[in-house]
DNA sequence: CTCGGCTATATATAGACGGC
DNA sequence: GCCGTCTATATATAGCCGAG
């Protein structure tokens, strides 16, 4: 590593890198929003290479601050979380229920749909965004492993139509149980103090060439 | 950097340090188990430093490919998947079949968000399309009428999590009503201390060690 | 303010070993 | 075999910018 020094008179910008912090919370409030995207994104990254890596199944659920969720699954958060309420509650929960083996599985399949959707969705803006960086269909084939883009299109458009049966279910369901008021209420607010990132549910085999350059890249400085 | 070593002799002092590995699956099971331990302990450290530095709530379940589940969880695993199943509804927490009318909500919710979502991929892809499009321009104002791009990418983001909340409340719901689930577990104080270094092996090895943090942080569960 | 990107450094960790 | 340790290196990321 050569640094030029020669320059130096005018080069102040000597970014002192990254520097260490202690672990506790951090006071500032920009510092730690900044922080907490940063890391999420993180570590996402990091469980989604943990999940390749290893194979696992993999469920994260963040609650910032604010009212935001995020949320990071593999396959899917519900397949994981159900999974290990399942597992877990050794004490009955596990009688199998036809009924709701059934919705369960609707409800999974909408779920996982709408992740593919969003994934289509980022990976289209992405694309958008880079411009010559053709990412196509490099997620989580493990997941999806037989479909390419086109049938997930269709996997898609099915969505609505499933969702609505699963409304229906869940309707009916409630009305069973015995409560049955379906109140319009608004939609839950968002909070834009969090940022947000684009969802890290996979495709960090090229994350390279999404996430920064830094040098390497030949990229000169500003 | 192009320092070539001209002895190739067996060096047998010489840990050649980290190598760089492709993220693919690891084909040996040896490695992959090893790979797996310590990345999960790696990212569970990187999940209790997000907590204290931001202050986040964050649950992490992990399956491995044995039966044997990992979780991490602050305050608690199940205080975070609760809350991610309720939606982060403040009122009424405490009831546990009176959510009924969140569910209804948040289903409705799930439903226009998720029209939302389909239209936005629309869009998208038509601005790719035109290439010039600008993104910014306003559509379905009357639900996110102040909202901007990021909002609504943060509102867009919503929605997966909104879905799950629904199906898993409605698991939830049904859960209850053959059996009782998800005991209240007391919440864990939080030890603020520098996390060790990677001392925590051994922790994790049965499902009631699910959580074994030396930094207090986690829970173990039933 | 929020994002996205950059740089220099703090960490994480792939292999290799050594003890159990 | 499993687990902890060591070392050298691959990554993650803190602070800073610049743009919008």
């Amino acid at each position: 590593m050569v640094i030029l020094v020669e320059n130096n008179l005018k080069m102040k910008k000597t970014t002192q890198g990254r520097k260490k912090i202690e672990i506790k919370k951090i006071e500032n409030l920009s510092n730690r929003q900044v922080t907490f995207s940063k890391r999420r994104v993180g570590l996402f990254k990091k469980a989604s290479e943990l999940c390749i890596l290893s194979g696992a199944e993999i469920a994260i659920i963040v609650h910032s601050l604010g009212k935001r969720v995020f949320s990071f699954g593999h396959p899917t958060v519900d397949a994981v979380v159900d999974r290990f309420l399942s597992g877990g509650d050794a004490s009955g929960a596990h009688t199998p229920v036809g009924n709701t083996r059934d919705l369960n599985r609707q409800f999974s399949d909408a779920c996982k749909e709408l992740e593919a959707e969003k994934k289509r969705r980022d990976m289209i803006e992405e694309a958008k965004i880079a411009e010559g960086y053709s990412v196509e269909s490099c997620w989580w084939d493990e997941v999806v492993d037989g479909m390419g883009l086109d049938e997930l299109e269709q996997y898609g458009a099915a969505l609505e139509e499933l969702m609505k049966n699963v409304a229906m279910r869940a309707n009916d369901l409630m009305l069973l149980k015995g409560s049955n008021s379906l109140p319009a209420l608004p939609p839950v607010e968002v909070d834009e103090s969090v940022l947000i990132q684009n969802q890290m549910n996979g495709c960090f085999d090229n994350y390279e060439n999404i996430i920064g350059f830094s040098n390497g890249f030949g990229h000169p400085q500003v």
